[in-house]
DNA sequence: AATGAATGAGAATTCATTCAT
DNA sequence: AATGAATGAATTCTCATTCAT
């Protein structure tokens, strides 16, 4: 559950952070190890390869959403409104402030359909994120309207994080959180 | 419009397939070469480098949608539910036989955000693309309300696609389209 | 006796002003051609490689120095003060307004030594450069002062129009000028 | 000073032999690299680019006489005729030595006027030798006269050494020693 | 754990040259 | 005479990775 600790954390968090800015096959190990203040080789110290870089970055960041976002869903003590509230704010919070959009969404366009393992980290995120969405929006609605709302929110939240970095203005992707926000409300 | 001929043309078509199924900079120019069946060097015959190939095969692409489908929504032969609906397929036809997905939205989620020369040809289909929507969206609706929606579908088809090509299926993307039409269904 | 004609002659100026500036393998027969306005290929409609175009420019250069310069050192019609005054004169011309210095000197010490065919033009200028010159000193002294002497100025105007194009300041090539026409002075 | 220890020195030591046996443009980093043994990359270990290697290379010549020749010239352990005796011996020995003649006279002459760079470090070297040559001849000469004949012989040996390397017949160059000897002699 | 050196493959790009038209 | 396309080798440089210390 998380919780790399060290250096071999702050590698995965610059790792990321190169990743998401000037994308994964732009970025050198020697990018990183330079971010990171210590020498190319190094790396392999701590990872046996590029690609292994990639998938625990993305593990790395899976998990921070599992912990700090997707888990706010299954909190029993506060009502659902006030959950979904929240939920929406942790996620606007960080794609707020996260340059360069988001990982998943990144590396899902950018990474071969053959790479499997980092396919399978992806899917597993945006399943966490439209499962976690899903049991919020079944206070209200049955369980397949739910579930087809969450999906059709995730993608709506990855292509508006998409349009907000490429035009730099974040007003029409923080109108997706309210309409979430909205479907519980009254 | 658009027509750039010959072998230029041949060469972009390839350049752009392997942009999408690979990645911009994990397709070189020894792979477009290879896929053009003539030798790498030849290739700076036509374009002084692997930029100009990216930017002219969006600008290709861009041209295709343009022509072919954004150009639909100004039609004054038929009416405007007609439209939709030609429009919409249109734009599955391409996006269901278009292996990787979307080349704007790929490279605007690859390409780093310094690369302006990119990002302008990106934002400028995702322009087309929402302003014509917008126009049929104004039979029923208010300007502001229709472009809105537009960006918001264009959001949304993006965020689809990305699940599409994840997934490997279209099911969920095929309802964006539908949801486009039953706004102006009745 | 010279006379290259029309476009060959319009080719070769424009290479020899390249090869002074940049240097003769850092200049492309593609930056000759840009030069001239043609195309690469037109190139080889005149000259049958690059090597050619070489040594051809010097030829070029070596005809202007034999027309205009040095046979000036074998007028009869004016006495030797007079025309090695004349004589520095049209050196002075030619090495203050070409930029990138003289072409036989850059290239004798670019050029690799394998390259006999272009050593034996640069040697045949430099020989009828100081053949000329020990004529016109034999007036005042023997053959073998006088032909000591040439090579001697020679080479010290060959050095000094290195130092004046490093430094930008033509004060102390102006001087060996002078010196060699104090030569013969009083 | 100076003093490059390990294999940077080596690499050094073939590529400034390379770039004035063949000149700078037409060594490649492959030559370089195979002349030391090691793989075409591996170069990219010592320098950052084949301009490092230029400048480098001309920066440990430099060195190297700025060491071993013109420091002798401010020796206070011997009378002056004494030291320019060995100071010629020295420059002798060397550039007798030296195939491809003198670096900084070729690369004057080859490497175009916008390196700055590179010029620079010729200028210096020039100015070493200049000043060290005109400090000798302080001791019999006004500071002006020692200094003009000091660039005037500069200039001289620089145009000997071409003619040297042109003709391959070192008689003319060594007068230039000699002379410069006997303005100190009796 | 960490470094510095080395490797070999491959990246983008340039080059001189050729050839059919 | 001139063009535009093509070639194949070579150029500078970068990459992920390995290894001895």
């Amino acid at each position: 559950m998380a919780t790399i600790k060290t250096s071999k954390e702050e590698i995965l968090k610059n790792a990321v952070r190169l990743f998401k800015i000037k994308g994964y096959h732009n970025t050198s190990m020697a990018d990183i190890a330079a971010e990171c203040g210590i020498i190319k080789g190094s790396l392999y110290h701590y990872f046996k390869s590029k690609d292994e870089v990639g998938v625990e970055g993305l593990k790395y960041i899976h998990n921070y959403f599992v912990d700090e976002v997707y888990s706010m869903a299954y909190r029993e003590d506060i009502d659902v409104q006030e959950k979904i509230e929240l939920y929406v704010q942790k996620i606007d919070d960080y794609f707020l402030h996260s340059e360069g959009g988001c990982i998943f969404g990144n590396f899902a366009l950018e990474i071969p359909s053959e790479s499997e393992n980092f396919r399978a980290v992806i899917r597993e995120d945006f399943d966490a994120w439209s499962h976690s969405l899903a049991f919020m929006l079944e206070s209200r609605y049955t369980k397949e309207e739910a579930y087809a709302l969450a999906k059709e929110y995730v993608a709506l939240t990855q292509g508006s994080i998409m349009m907000m970095t490429l035009r730099n203005d974040a007003v029409d992707y923080l109108k997706v959180g309210q309409k979430i926000i909205s479907l519980l409300k009254d």
